[in-house]
DNA sequence: ATATTAAGTTTGACTGATGAATTATAATTT
DNA sequence: AAATTATAATTCATCAGTCAAACTTAATAT
């Protein structure tokens, strides 16, 4: 990566950095700075802000820079089941704006998708009170198969159809950019711009919903296989023949511990009648409520849970051999309790010979979390054709 | 990586190229390519070759380019349980002398380690008429775990000690840098350089032996986990609670399609009274024996080892997405009839909306290939420093 | 013989980066 | 107050890697 690159991206991971302080951590000549950092100021992305403490030391002060808040505006969407959420970001990530819509139908086609896109849109450029002009790249997460190559969603639960290329319809209706990924490769991305995975360069990150993903920076670069695929981890097999999955298969790891494999043990716990009427989210509540309260059949429910997801990530230990997983999901919160013997129970799965163990940690996000993660997918692709002037590859 | 590296690699991985041809290859300037070649030839690594064949166009014929065979040569070694195995490469990578010893002590202290790689040096050279000074550079491959960071054995199933720095201790004997990786990853290397993946830039080795493991090739670089570990493929837990692993642990794919697990289940399965007096490969032998002779205990064994061995390849499939899987192992030769029914199960194991299908091919080894794999370690390092200069990380 | 075609070479320029010398700005010491 | 010291930032000559375009060489086709 040209430094012009690294000096735009340290700023940018760090808040704010002075010249002497890049030139230490990218170890590169102070001359360098001087001339890039001009240049990236002349350009309108960086700036300098007085130093807020004095100088402790003697000699001449640091002048610390960063980047301009307003020289890009970015829209991050996520699209989900049950409900669309947006932000709007400006040019150093910081949330501008928020917005959300419910999502009604399970399955659309193309068009309506682009008419709760626009309402997403235009409720987040309103709510900021800045026209679209001023929005050079939007991010944006599903659920689905995306193929980077042809840029296409290859297969979304959220749509009746596929090979959608949503980017070129969306570049004809906006005249901007439209960067595409799945929601899990999305969290990951949220966590190394906003959240743990800041100052690290490997981790992973499973993440127990419906069903169980997973992403992983490896590198400092997400790892997606070579069709874009990959790291389908609640479709592997943690037992052979054993409950069946809603991909047809039997024995995925998801088929344990997806929100409706859950549910389905938990209408027959529950002797639930009609189970139609309920949502599974009542189902869910009254699940959990029974196990806190004690009930055997409920605890065993979670706990036989608990034990394949410590198989899965114990799977996930031996197989990427991350310094850190970070466990993300709705129910995660809830499950508090249990989960640190569930983490210790995934490290004794796994060959003890490692020199440092893996960290599992929990992150309890709320809703923005994945809208974030897009918009850092548009920032990463403006940066690339904003600082290193290559236009970035479109997916 | 620089134009000067890049053509080198590229004459290497072609046997032997033209200059024009390296132009379009690489899409770099003619003018870079006479420069550098110029360069390579001038130092030794690259001469001329004339075209065997006539020109069948007009114009300025080509002139054919490659490595000079005698400019380097190197050692690849691999340490094993039963048997140790050198081979002798010149600078292209072709075997000029190979020499194998048994290796009849289980466990070993690093000094007699040394010792039998003292004997495999000296028998290597002699068959081969070449004194050590021609030597620039050693590639050791042996079973355990591997700390790149340090350049050390943390662990191996051959040696008494862990954190061995042999490397250093090989500098100090022979004066010659060594590097080490473990047998799996030798393994992928032997692919990569020699094998099917010479073409490739992704794929996934899979060996069955005495243990299960894997090696990746991601993007054309080998991976390895953070800590350098990573990818224990016979490790991952296919069960809960399953079948006892060698490690401790319960469940481990390797509990299943290892050799010491079919070993087992024949002990109980044919009634060997004394199994202690046969060797295991006898054992494996009237196994496989009985099998093709229609018994049904015998075929029970291999029939359940096949499924396991899909769903490992499945899960392998699901999380990594490698366009391509090479099988190897010792047995995978007999067990042919079986395979293709095996693989076909894994590919129906994983999601279906992938757009290429993983291919997954049998890799019936001989014996060198680890050895080779040795060499491209040795070989891969020695370019960085003859080619581009700089001293590549001791491991 | 001469034109055509393709391979390979020479040359001058540009780009991204470096390191050494210089200038700027402060805190400390005398 | 002036000199000294420490640190930050700038200037500028220079280098390595690369390319584009003009040029040379070597063959076939007419």
């Amino acid at each position: 990566m040209p430094l012009r690159q690294q000096i735009f991206e340290y700023v940018r991971s760090h808040g704010s950095a002075a010249r002497a302080e890049i030139t230490q951590a990218l170890d590169i000549s102070a001359g360098s700075v001087t001339t890039l950092t001009a240049d990236l100021i002349a350009e309108g992305v960086l700036q300098e802000i007085e130093d807020t403490r004095r100088a402790t030391s003697r000699g001449r002060p640091r002048v610390a820079l960063r980047i301009v808040p307003q020289a890009a505006y970015v829209i991050g969407i996520k699209l989900a089941f049950n409900k669309h959420s947006a932000i709007l970001a400006d040019f150093t990530g910081n949330i501008v704006a928020t917005a959300n819509v419910p999502s009604d139908v399970k399955r659309r086609s193309t068009a309506t998708l682009f008419q709760e896109i626009d309402t997403l849109i235009a409720l987040v450029l309103s709510d900021a009170d800045k026209p679209m002009s001023e929005v050079k790249a939007v991010g944006l997460g599903l659920p689905g198969i995306i193929d980077h190559d042809q840029a296409t969603v290859t297969w979304s639960s959220l749509l009746t159809d596929g090979d959608q290329d949503l980017p070129t319809e969306f570049k004809n209706r906006y005249g901007v950019p439209l960067f595409i990924d799945n929601d899990t490769n999305m969290l990951a991305l949220a966590e190394q711009w906003f959240g743990e995975g800041r100052d690290k360069t490997d981790f992973a990150v499973v993440t127990i919903e419906n069903g169980v993903g997973m992403g992983l920076v490896s590198d400092g670069q997400l790892y997606g296989g070579s069709n874009g695929m990959g790291l389908e981890l609640g479709h592997t097999k943690v037992q052979m023949d054993g409950a069946l999955c809603r991909c047809g298969q039997r024995g995925c790891l998801e088929a344990y511990l997806g929100a409706y494999a859950l549910t389905r043990e938990a209408i027959t716990a529950l002797d639930i009648a009609d189970a139609t009427a309920l949502k599974n989210e009542d189902i869910l509540e009254t699940l959990l409520n029974k196990a806190k309260a004690g009930d055997r059949a409920a605890l065993a429910i979670f706990k036989r849970a608990g034990r394949y997801l410590s198989v899965g990530l114990a799977n996930v230990i031996q197989l990427f051999d991350p310094p850190l997983i970070i466990v993300a999901g709705d129910r995660m919160q809830h499950e508090y309790p249990y989960a640190e013997a569930i983490f210790k129970d995934a490290q004794d799965m796994t060959l003890s010979t490692r020199s440092k163990p893996c960290q599992i940690h929990i992150r309890a996000w709320d809703d923005r979390v994945w809208a974030r993660g897009a918009t850092a997918l548009a920032l990463s692709f403006l940066t690339e054709t904003m600082i290193s002037g290559q236009t970035g590859s479109t997916a």
